[in-house]
DNA sequence: ATTTGCAGAGTGAATACTCACTAACATTTT
DNA sequence: AAAATGTTAGTGAGTATTCACTCTGCAAAT
């Protein structure tokens, strides 16, 4: 139960990864990792104790490459609708690069599965959450952001479009832009909940 | 393969339904359904060529009643605002009663399982799409709804805060009154999209 | 000499689904 | 009316397959 994760432990999370990807959720078994990293099965075992820690470590990743961009973006001197913009850009640069993720974010059914992973990903929720709800509150109190309606709703309207469009861009298997659709996006909400001028 | 549907197959369906709620989409099984019916797993078979087609019946099910519903929406002779308030609305309440379809609707992993599966939701997703666009539209038209954003991009607002807002219900363990919940929700889309004052 | 990394063969449990057969009932023929 | 025939809805045992995971042993590195 080291804390360190050892180069063969890396490789095993990106080969679940690029599994996640190419065969989804249900393709993600200890059969097709060992496939997938020219191993036997019996070989993952040297490295975790069971599934369940591959998949935690893979949100485990997720969440503090989330946290370490966000953090960044909320120190940069900027207005909040600049912040919004940079938060989201951000997001659609990483998931380009690393799409397997939403293909693991989006499963509920993953949610369900034990409560270590239902944990994992509630705390992901938790950090986008605390980032949008800051960004939002500063827009509110610079004037930039309408103040009619409830931070907290506002939240909801942002979440949701988010999940939205990772999930549209997952269904058509990654086909489109995510880029081009997601700024399209942005500024929908922007336009959405800026201050009536 | 006769289109009608026997009161044992209606049976089976309702069966699979509370097993959705129970247990999961992993817990929809021949083995709980039979268990649950109260005869053996074979006797399924009487009744359907497999496991998919008991499912698809489900979602077919669900697409009537939507279909059903929000065509009397769109008929009645109220503001664009009214009907999407009644639209939201009726959502709420049928849900409310029939909470297992959201189990099955927000699966992903189902989504994925086998083409048919895939089509039949698609077929859902396509009627929602039809009836908030003609919504928005019309709502556009009477000058209730702000023009300066496209139709297609507020369309993605909508479905995206009304999947969250399923989304957070069955999280929680359909814990919250989804019916208040979902009012706020409502009457913040409706405050954003409005035509301003 | 001990640890590390792996292979190979295996485990039990679970999965959807099939098979031969049966009891109860309905319809048709004698 | 009685017998023959067919249908419907069920059983219980069994299928092949897949799953996560384990045990034993071996070779190479430390």
């Amino acid at each position: 139960m080291s804390k360190d994760i050892s180069t063969r432990q890396q490789e095993i999370i990106e080969a679940s990864g690029k599994i996640l990807m190419d065969k989804g959720i249900k393709g993600l078994t200890t059969k097709n990792l060992a496939l997938e990293m020219n191993f036997s099965e019996s070989a993952i075992y040297r490295h975790f104790n069971n599934k369940e820690d591959i998949i935690i470590l893979l949100f485990k990743a997720l969440a503090t490459n989330i946290e370490l961009r966000m953090n960044e973006i909320l120190m940069i001197n900027i207005p909040a609708t600049a912040k919004l913009e940079a938060m989201f850009a951000s997001h659609w640069v990483y998931f380009i690069k690393n799409p397997h993720f939403i293909v693991a974010i989006l499963s509920e059914d993953l949610f369900f599965e034990t409560n270590k992973i239902q944990t994992e990903l509630m705390q992901i929720i938790a950090i986008k959450t605390r980032v949008i709800t800051q960004i939002l509150e500063e827009g509110k109190a610079q004037n930039e952001f309408r103040k009619d309606i409830e931070t907290q709703d506002l939240l909801q309207v942002i979440m949701g479009c988010f999940r939205n469009q990772m999930l549209q861009w997952r269904f058509s298997g990654f086909a489109f832009d995510l880029q081009t659709a997601g700024n399209t996006m942005t500024q929908t909400i922007i336009k959405l909940i800026k201050t009536n001028d």
